[in-house]
DNA sequence: TCTTGACCTTCCAGTAACTGGAGGCCTTAT
DNA sequence: ATAAGGCCTCCAGTTACTGGAAGGTCAAGA
């Protein structure tokens, strides 16, 4: 199988294909030509990996995935204990964009929105939010 | 004022300071000495951008709210819009990580966590999601 | 056979917004 | 005089790609 097989069954740019390469995510084969040619298990390890990365896990925690993968004598405590440490990282990051959108969301509401220059949402910005 | 005090008095880290001045967002004089000196006026931008920033407001937008701040024939319909289309890209982003997050969890659930490997996370990371 | 177009390759640079560190001058206090 | 600490610049690294240039390869049609 050619890259833009790969990329088109796996749903990743090609580009991306060649970065996992090069960060030795995957070890795809050669051809006289110089051409990548990815077996089943290749195609199977970047389907794995695409997936993982939908669910918001870094590069770094699929390395471990696989690596938990492939091991046979795996936990399965190991991959939910990763799992849930990447469920803490996400909802750390709800929680703060929670608390932007709902100043963002007061302050629009308070924005008359026209052709004036009054703005409250400006003033908030502009106001002593005291880090000192 | 010296980076320090300023750094102390706006939260923003002495390096983030420089950095916005190589981009552009300030420009604080220089003493004889080479040093910055921070006017009010320097100190007033910096808590601004950094207010802006904490709400996630990206650099460039940054400078367009700056920009708007410092237009008095400004219309406050330009700076609600610009918030509305920050706003927009905040709820997309708590989608996406809802998603994830709801996804995540119900794995997680699913797994024992024990020392076996059989594993609900894994198993829904190497199944096939249909990308062709 | 030649050419054209769609593949494939590598390498370099850029993205967002900093952050860390090296090497070195300036200031202040002991 | 010296040591500590603050300031300076410049370079490199971070995350996970993405775009583009320059060039080799392959299959099909005229």
């Amino acid at each position: 199988m050619n890259i833009s097989d790969v990329a088109s069954s796996t749903g990743l740019p090609v580009k991306t294909i060649r970065y996992y390469e090069d960060i030795g995510l995957i070890a795809p084969a050669r051809s006289a030509n110089g051409y990548r040619q990815f077996s089943d298990s290749d195609l199977h390890k970047l389907a794995f990996i695409g997936r993982a990365r939908s669910l918001g896990f870094g590069i770094d925690a699929c390395r471990d995935l696989l690596r938990l993968y492939n091991d046979q004598k795996r936990a399965s405590a190991d991959v939910k204990k990763l799992a849930k440490s990447h469920l803490g990282e996400i909802d750390r990051k709800i929680a703060e964009l929670g608390q932007m959108r709902a100043t963002l969301s007061h302050l629009i509401d308070a924005c008359a929105g026209n052709d004036r220059p009054d703005c409250p949402i400006l003033a908030d910005l502009a106001a002593d939010h005291d880090h000192a």
